[in-house]
DNA sequence: CAGACCGGTCACAGTTTGGTTACAAATAGA
DNA sequence: TCTATTTGTAACCAAACTGTGACCGGTCTG
């Protein structure tokens, strides 16, 4: 995990994405700037940030279409900015799975907060060890445990749990976990390469894998694992 | 240790302070930086930074003994930066306690390799003995006993031993082994020097080569060392 | 209620990885 | 310079891993 977090802020107004940055870079932040939706996408492949901060209004590809497809895509989350008095925007940005959002006008200041908050409900991902119940996953030790007794874990099968494991509580889509665990990009690989890993994970770390206690399907949507 | 090495650079030319800050920053130092002598002892005293780098010729209070009083108050690893052809200098330098020198002009690249091996020869430095069943590493003897016989290793298979050693219980990369127990680039060497490398380890040490007891395969990943 | 969809389960074949070995190249020391 | 030792390389093999396709039961929808 890098050691200055990277901000992405993609809206179509220079002097907002401005004015964002530089709140952002003098609070510790690492920024990277997007423009509209396009380069947006482009800039989330390029440079993996953090958290992404979306304009919803942009022209061509939209913020929503922007969020819809991040959250597919990729863990990272991500924070809306609407226009005033537009509760419809807010639904949907929020269906759409956006972690949060904010309404245009607002002070910089509470900008920063929020993405510190959102960061740290989400830097999981830093935390050396996961504990729930008999398990345990120690990141660092490269060592998955179930009542202090090792269990082993084939290469995919420790990736695919670390990475449910780092976003405990949250709903990641077959494609994310694609992309995450397998390296695909998303036009590769299918559900059913998912589902039979996650059979043998369960195999290997619930008490009963026909009622999961670790790890919970969504259904329609992906997996969950919970603590 | 802190998890962002600290490097303190002195030199009187501050544009040659800026490329040596600029390429250790890039590298993943935290770099503090001073422009004299005495501001160098200053910033060692406030920082307590985990090497120096000293340009030997400072106007004031010169390279040399600043290089003496760290050595003589701090057990801080020192770097000393000298002018091209001054053997004298160098000899009086690594008297002082130096650890290390590179003669102007040099490769900031090398810079960085120098003050990671530096660090990486001081961390090992801590840690005295290793101790796991029959075997023994002692670090500061340069010694391995099985048994309390003593066990001849070639310099490398050493030098990937203590490697793992001193990262007990944690999995380490076939590129951080090629890096820190071959001091490769990770473009450079293969998985399969490392195989035959930890085969060869494996006859000497374990009591049951094919059921290590000391040096783990971690499939995918790497190796670890357990105790 | 029937059909479609979804997720779980299973077995097998193809692929990948790590261990082992022998030999050549490189290195170190006398 | 020569010899012994160390290290890297390439080939082979067994074990492990992974994906695929088929099947099944549960859920959802028209």
């Amino acid at each position: 995990m890098k050691e200055q977090p990277t901000v992405l802020v993609a809206d179509d107004e220079p002097q907002m994405v401005g004015v964002i940055a530089y709140a952002l870079q003098t609070a510790g932040f690492q920024v990277i700037m997007a423009y509209d939706g396009l380069q947006a996408l482009q800039q989330v492949e390029e440079h993996h940030p953090d958290i992404v901060i979306l304009d919803v209004t942009m022209p061509g590809v939209d913020g929503f279409e922007v969020c819809r497809r991040v959250r597919n895509e990729t863990t990272i989350p991500v924070l809306l900015l609407t226009v005033k008095d537009e509760p419809e925007d807010v639904i949907k940005g929020l269906e759409l799975g956006a972690d949060d959002y904010m309404t245009k006008p607002f002070s910089t200041r509470e900008l920063v907060l929020r993405v510190q908050a959102i960061l740290r409900r989400t830097r999981i991902r830093q935390v050396k060890v996961i504990e729930s119940g008999p398990l345990r996953i120690d990141f660092e030790r490269h060592r998955v445990t179930l009542h202090d007794l090792p269990v082993e874990l084939t290469p995919l099968e420790y990736r695919l749990l670390t990475c449910l494991a780092a976003n405990t509580g949250r709903v990641l889509t077959w494609q994310a976990l694609l992309k995450e665990a397998w390296q695909l990009d998303v036009w590769q690989g299918s559900k059913e390469m998912i589902k039979v890993q996650i059979h043998r994970l369960r195999q290997k770390l619930e008490p009963n894998p026909a009622q999961p206690r670790f790890i919970h399907t969504v259904r329609g949507v992906g997996y969950r694992f919970d603590l």
